[in-house]
Formats: structure tokens, sequence, C-alpha cells
RNA sequence: UGGCCCGUCGUCUAAUGGCAAGACCCCGGUCUUUGGAACCGGUAACGGUGGUUCGAGUCCACCCGGGCCAACCA
């Protein structure tokens, strides 16, 4: 391990920090509990194997428990075989659950107390609009939705339409549970969602024990909460529903410390369909052999197509985890798998396109058999095969050019080139058919270069691959590449997405009949992944592949340096990325609109607004930010009342104070505007550096208290005294010689790291001013 | 269009007010009986504009760009 006290163990995104705040706060009692919650609608994908990786690692980070749980609340879509496809493709990835496997449809009888409870509390109603009325009602993104006319019936009649609606007394679609909150509210998520509806259909767990269902922002949020869930992690996409999903649980009387979701971006991968959605039609349809397809980017399909589990966990630590995301390149899972198959893959020769090469020189019956390393030097590993020759081998169409382009190492006409782990060959002649296609080579080999020795002085160019005629395998070869077609940019914009199953590529599957492969894979575990050399990364196809049928899946292409001809669509694609980025300057005044209109409606506002920048020597877009309330202004001017300077004190609002703020507004600060006055004047008259003000703000916007009382209290008086300073820079200089003289040596912005070091020496209650005079003093000179 | 979220090398991610870092890709080079691997080097980014600060990718504001939300799906 290469882990150094200064790295957390697992990484530093943004949920483990969280996790790491909730740990030392003690939120949770040291517990974490992370899980994965697929429906069983279908196959995972290696988006889910992602978020699998995720949970599961923070869960082993943490010493945690990891959750499997199915969440099965929707009984038309899901199925047995889903269960079983799902859990087998969790553990081949090398995630378990023990004995924490659950199914939310265990769950539906507490859930369906906690709804009753709902009901109860007021907060839940019976609506029995049509499914199009409650549509309409909900209104739009900039419009308020209207209440619907049953949401004031009475406790009782709730009571007992829910308890008819789960006795089965309606058919579907004739009521739903509402949750009571707000038609106005701009979440849209908030207007009366809907919890529970009437389904009569069969649960393949349940049976036909329930005929309503409860939906995923009501059950998701009590499932987490039922199993002492801790962090509930989903994407990014389900980040409105977190507000709904705080709302049921406290709604249900889950206080803290309960379950809390975080949202990250998930994984977008290039040239992957990433879409349940998607990928059914694609199996339904037939344009794949199944969710198992190797062109699928299913779990099922990369196990099938031969990747290892491995090499997609290190791909998700590639990847890494954030708000943010985007696209991520196909590069780089290549590249993992790659990575992984380097060391692991016993290395053979199999040639796809095969040319046959006519060793004059030799006898026509000549045989022997050459013992070839199965791994190259720099993997370090034993182990060898042996692998027979005779007069005619094959090799590579594409390992010989008559006419070579710039910079051909291959076989040209005359030219020399090594067998691996043989010859080296010389190319006489070439036998062309009457269209003038090369149908064979003539050549001679150099006996004294037999199994690879060189004598002095003997360079070749090239080393290509080949295999004996006479003992050769006929192998059948599946090459894949990207699925689907790309999509045109302006089709894209076009809103509905263009038909997937119009957009399947008839390349994406290559099928080679008719390689040529050595004789030793006959002799090995069918699930063996092999180095084709020069080639790539193959295994047989764990369905077709199986007793003497040897067709193989190509893992992944081997990389190769070697360019034909320059990428063209890549620098074009990166050109067209740099002009999206640039962007004009605004011109707009920077004030906002919100303000204005409070100040339009409102002429004390406006009247401030007005007078401020003069009275007060402040800038606009400051007097903007003070007057969009009459609380900020009161805030304000209390702060100024007793002679604080009112630039400094506008600064500190809209700035430091604001940033302390988040959602919530000044009235409810834990200190006052007098309070922030009297810590301006402490600062402007030299008793406490900006900086260590700071802190002393957020202090108070903790716990309140008096500025200057903290100030004693947290020991950060300023300290602007020469001789004390002085002794704290020598300190700090002498600790990083090399810095110092990097900075001699030109690299002046380290000053910053300078006056950071002696300021965090003194918790920021140094003058930054006096420690930059001397420090320049002392550097400069 | 209302609300919420997100903008760092071509791509993915670091930085927690103090040295803009790493990986993939790409480009050179060394080495090589795989145009693989390894090794050395290089190109390359804080969306824009103001403000706060000794110091801003980081805090504040405005703008620009992108994403999500109007299923009785999850």
């Amino acid at each position: 391990m290469s882990e150094t006290n200064d790295t957390p163990p697992g990484g530093t995104d943004f949920i483990r920090q969280q996790i790491r705040a909730d740990l030392a706060s003690d939120r949770y009692g040291g517990r974490v509990v992370t899980r994965f919650p697929p429906e069983p609608n279908g196959y995972l994908h290696v988006g889910h194997a992602t978020a699998i990786i995720l949970n599961y690692g923070i869960a082993q980070d943490f010493s945690g428990r990891f959750h499997l749980r199915f969440d099965d609340t929707n009984p038309e879509k899901e199925n047995e075989e889903y269960v079983r496809g799902i859990k087998e493709d969790i553990l081949w990835l090398g995630a378990d659950w023990g004995e924490q496997l659950y199914f939310a449809s265990d769950y539906f009888e507490r859930m369906y107390d906690c709804a009753v409870t709902l009901i109860q509390k007021g907060l839940a109603y019976v609506d029995s609009q049509s499914l199009e009325a409650i549509r309409e009602g909900r209104g739009t993104v900039t419009e308020a939705g209207t209440a619907s006319p049953y949401r004031d019936r009475t406790v009782e009649e709730n009571l007992d339409l829910f308890a008819r609606m789960r006795d089965g007394e309606f058919t579907d679609g004739a009521h739903v549970l509402r949750g009571k909150i707000d038609m106005g509210d701009p979440n849209m998520l908030m207007r009366d969602p809907v919890l529970y509806r009437i389904r009569h259909a069969h649960h393949y767990r349940q049976g036909d024990d329930w005929c309503i269902y409860p939906l995923y922002d009501y059950a998701h949020c009590l499932e987490d909460a039922f199993e002492g869930v801790t962090h509930s992690i989903c994407t990014i996409e389900f980040e409105n529903n977190r507000e709904l999903y705080d709302w049921v649980l406290e709604s249900s009387g889950f206080t803290e410390p309960r379950p809390h979701q975080y949202e990250w971006a998930g994984l977008d991968l290039e040239n992957a369909v990433l879409s349940k959605r998607a990928i059914g039609p694609l199996v339904s349809a037939g344009l794949v052999s199944g969710w198992d397809d190797p062109r699928l980017a299913t779990i099922a399909a990369y196990r099938r197509r031969g990747v290892p589990p491995e090499a997609i966990r290190m791909f998700a630590s590639l990847v890494g985890v954030s708000r943010s995301g985007g696209r991520t390149e196909e590069d780089k899972f290549e590249y993992a798998i790659r990575e992984v198959l380097n060391t692991e893959a016993p290395r053979v020769m199999a040639v796809l396109d095969p040319l046959k090469v006519v060793l004059t020189n030799l006898p026509e019956d000549h045989a022997e058999s050459f013992d070839i390393a199965s791994f190259p030097p720099d993997v370090g590993r034993d182990g060898s095969r042996a692998v027979p020759f005779a007069a005619e081998v094959w090799i590579e169409r594409s390992d010989f050019a008559q006419d070579p382009p710039e910079g051909f190492r291959r076989l040209v006409p005359g030219g020399e080139v090594r067998l691996r782990g043989a010859y080296v060959l010389r190319c006489d002649e070439v036998v062309t058919d009457e269209e003038g296609a090369v149908v064979e080579l003539r050549c001679s080999v150099d006996l004294q270069t037999r199994g690879g020795s060189n004598p002095e002085g003997r360079r070749v160019n090239g080393t290509i691959h080949w295999v004996s005629v006479a003992d050769a395998l006929d192998a059948e070869v599946r090459l894949f590449s990207a699925l689907l077609e790309p999509v045109d940019e302006g089709e894209e914009i076009e809103g509905d997405e263009p038909d997937i199953t119009e957009r399947v590529s008839p390349d994406s599957l290559v099928v080679v009949h008719g390689a040529k492969i050595e004789p030793s894979v006959a002799d090995e575990a069918l699930d063996t992944r092999y180095q084709f050399e020069r080639t790539g990364y193959f295994w047989r196809d764990p369905s077709d592949g199986r007793d003497d049928r040897l067709i193989f899946n190509r893992i992944v292409a081997l990389k190769s340096t070697y360019r034909g001809a320059p990428d063209v669509e890549r620098s074009e694609q990166r050109e067209r990325a740099a002009e999206v980025k640039k962007t004009g300057p605004s011109v707009k005044p920077q004030i906002s609109e919100v303000r204005q209109a409070a100040r339009n409606a409102d002429p004390g506002l406006a009247e401030r607004f007005a007078a401020y920048p003069e009275a007060y020597g402040i800038s606009i877009e400051h007097a903007d930010l003070l007057t969009g309330s009459m609380a900020t202004v009161a805030f304000f001017e209390s702060a100024i009342a007793d002679g604080a300077d009112p630039g400094a004190v506008a600064s500190w609002i809209v700035t430091d104070v604001r940033a302390l703020l988040g959602d919530g507004a000044v009235a409810d600060l834990a200190f006052t505007g007098d309070a922030l006055g009297r810590l301006v004047e402490l600062v402007t008259s030299g008793a406490v550096s900006r900086r260590a003000a700071k802190d002393v703000l957020a202090r108070m916007a903790d716990r309140g208290g008096d500025p200057g009382e903290l100030i004693e209290d947290m020991g950060l008086a300023a300290v602007s005294d020469t001789n004390m300073l002085g002794e704290i820079i020598d300190g700090v200089l002498a600790g990083m010689p090399d810095k110092v003289e990097a900075y001699r040596g030109g690299r002046t912005n380290l000053i910053g790291l300078f006056i950071g070091e002696v300021m965090k020496a003194t918790r920021g209650a140094a003058d930054p001013k006096a420690v930059r005079s001397l420090l320049s003093e002392r550097l400069d000179s």
C-alpha cells in the first residue's frame, strides 16, 4: 500500500467527505449504511455498475453495511428472471450484500400503515379525479396548480376510502392517495404528489395480496428508513425529489438521525446505451441477441464479452465521483481493460485474415516446434507453449503490402520481416490471381535466425505473427464496435429522440469465419482470456464457444500507435467544442430583477437605493444588494448606527454575511446588525485582522455573542508586533528552504504560500499587510 | 418560461481563501522479436464581467452556457 497518512482511505469524493463529516459529528452513532436499489425490470448496465461500486466501496471503506434491495413496487414490469440476473451481475462485480437482501414489496404492510398515519395527520387525502384531471390540475412549471375538489375530504372519509381501495372495491384509476402539500410549490413534485394508486395486477412476489401499490417518491425513502440506511445515494435527476423524500420521512415521523439523500452525476459513457428503457426495445426487436449481447453496455454483456470485473472497478475509480459529470470517453474504459488484461492474458498467435506464405527453402514436409513464452519479459510471468511450424504458414493479409505507405514496417516485396519466435523471412515472389489480388507469397527463411536467435549485426524492421497451415485450428472470431450510428447534431435538438432501433449499425458486429489460430488453445481452460499478439484480447464466447467450437469474442483491441491516416474527425470535434465555449461579456447592469421589483413595490426601498451610493460612498451593485428588502435595510442601518464605516459594513453584508446566510434571511441570523457594526469597528481600529474577523463572524452566526469578547475568547487579537511577526516568519521560511529558493529564482507567486503559512501559524490574527512587507524585506534582499 | 442543480486541460476528476494537480486521449523520444507494455518528455484548463480580500478556481453579485422537473414509471 502506498497510501500516505494524509490521504484518507477510499478517495476524497464529496459523498465520502460528507460521510467523514457525519462520522466526526457522530450523527449516526458511527453507522454507515448504503444500498443499491434496482428495480427488477431489466438488466443492469455499466452505469449501475459504477453505482454498485460506489455504494459497496463506501460500506467497505467505513466498515459499514451494504444492502441490496429490490425496488419492486410496480407489479406490471417486474419479474423473477430480472432478480436472478441482477444478483448474478452484482456478485460478479465483486459486491457482496451478505445477509442484507431486501425487497420493497415486503414492506407493503408497513407502508400502508404509514399512509394511514399520514391521512390521520391530515397530510394525505384520497383524490377521485381522473388521471387527466390530476395532470391538468398540477399546473405547469411556470403556473401554479389548482386544488382538487376532493382535497378537503374529512379524515374519516379518507380513511374509509383508502381502506376500501385496499380491499379492492374500486377499479384501476378510480382513486389515488395524494400527499397534501402545496399546489403552488415551484417544485412540481411537491404539488400534492400521488402516493398510492390502484392496480389490479399480479405481483411476482406478493401475488394478488395487493391491489394498491405505492409510488417511488413515497416508497423509496420509507424503504431506506425501515432499513436504517444512512446515506441514500442516487443520481442527479432525483435532485428535485429530495424535498419530497424529506417531506415523506418527516411527515411519517422519522426524526433525526434518519436517512438522507445525496445525488451524484452517475456515469455517461461514450458509445454506450445506458438506459434500460432503450435497451429493452433493442432486445425485443431482436436487433441484439439478448440482454447479454456483447455490443451492449450491460454487465451481462461485458461478462459475456470477456471484460474482467476488476477492469470495471478500475474504470470506476478512474472516472471518479462528482455532481457535474459529463460523458466519459470510451478510451478510458478500454484503457482499464487493457491494463488488467496485459498482466493476466497469456499470449497466443491467431491470424484473422489469412494470407498463405510458402517457404520455398524448406522441404515440403518440414515440421518443427518452437517453445514460445506466454508472456513478454516485462510482464514477468512464467509459462510457455509449443507452437508448431511448417513449410506453409498463414500471415495477416494486412501485414503485407505491395505498395507500402510511408512508415510501413511489415512485409513488402523483396523485404524482410521476422516471424515471431521463428525465423526472419524474405518475400521473394508475389502470386496474384487474374484480377491482381494477392493470393500467396513465396518466401524464404534465414536458417541462421531460427527460434528467434539473432546473429550479430542482423537487424529486421518488424515482427509479425503467424500460424502453421498444417497445424492451424479454424476459429470464428467476433469483433464488436459501437452499436449505434451517431446522431446528427441537428437531429438531436429536434426534441424527440430518433427511434433507437433504427440507429443500429450494421458494422457493430463483424463475424470473421476461417480465422487461423495456433493449436495450443485447444488445451487451455475454456475461460482463458488471451492476447492474440498484435491484435487484441479475446476469449471464447461463453454461450456459443463451448465444447470444441472455437468461437472467440474480441474483448478489446490492442492499442496501436500506427497511424495510416490522421484522425480528421476528432480534430474537427475539438474545433467545434472550442467554438461553443466562447461567450461574450455581459452588457446589462449587474442589478437583480427580483430586487428591482421589490423596490418598485416599496418606495422606502427605492428611495434608499437612490440615496445610498451618494450618502455612503458605496457602489450601485452594493446599494442594490442592500435594498432588496426592508429586513436587509434595517440590518444595514442598525449596523452603521453607532458610527461604523458604512462602506465597510456594506461590503461585509453583501459578501461575508450573505455567504453565511444560505437560504435564510438576515432576520434569522444569530447576531444583529449592531453586533456586526461593532465587529467592523474593531477591524477598522486595527484591534483584529479582517481575516480573523471572518472567523469571529462565523462564530457569531453559529452561536451569537459579542464580537469584542469573542476576539478575546478565541485569542484572535491582532498581531502586528514586528518582532513577534519576524520570529514567526523566520520560522516559516526556515521550514521550507526549497520554496524560498524557488521564490528567489523567480517564482514570486509563492509569496501567497508564505503569507498563508504565517497566517496559519497565527490562526489568522497576524496583520497580512505587515506580514507581506516583512516577507519582502527578507526575501527580496 | 418558474424552481433546483452544474460549469477547471480534448475527456474524466483534484484543490475546502495561499504552488492550478492527476489520469485518459493526443504529440515527440528511449527501449523492444507484439506499431503491445514500460520509461522519459511535451501540448493543454479555472465560462464571462464586476465586487470582497494582503491574496479568489474557491466567498458575493450579475450575465452566459448546460442539465433536471409538468407518469397513477423508477
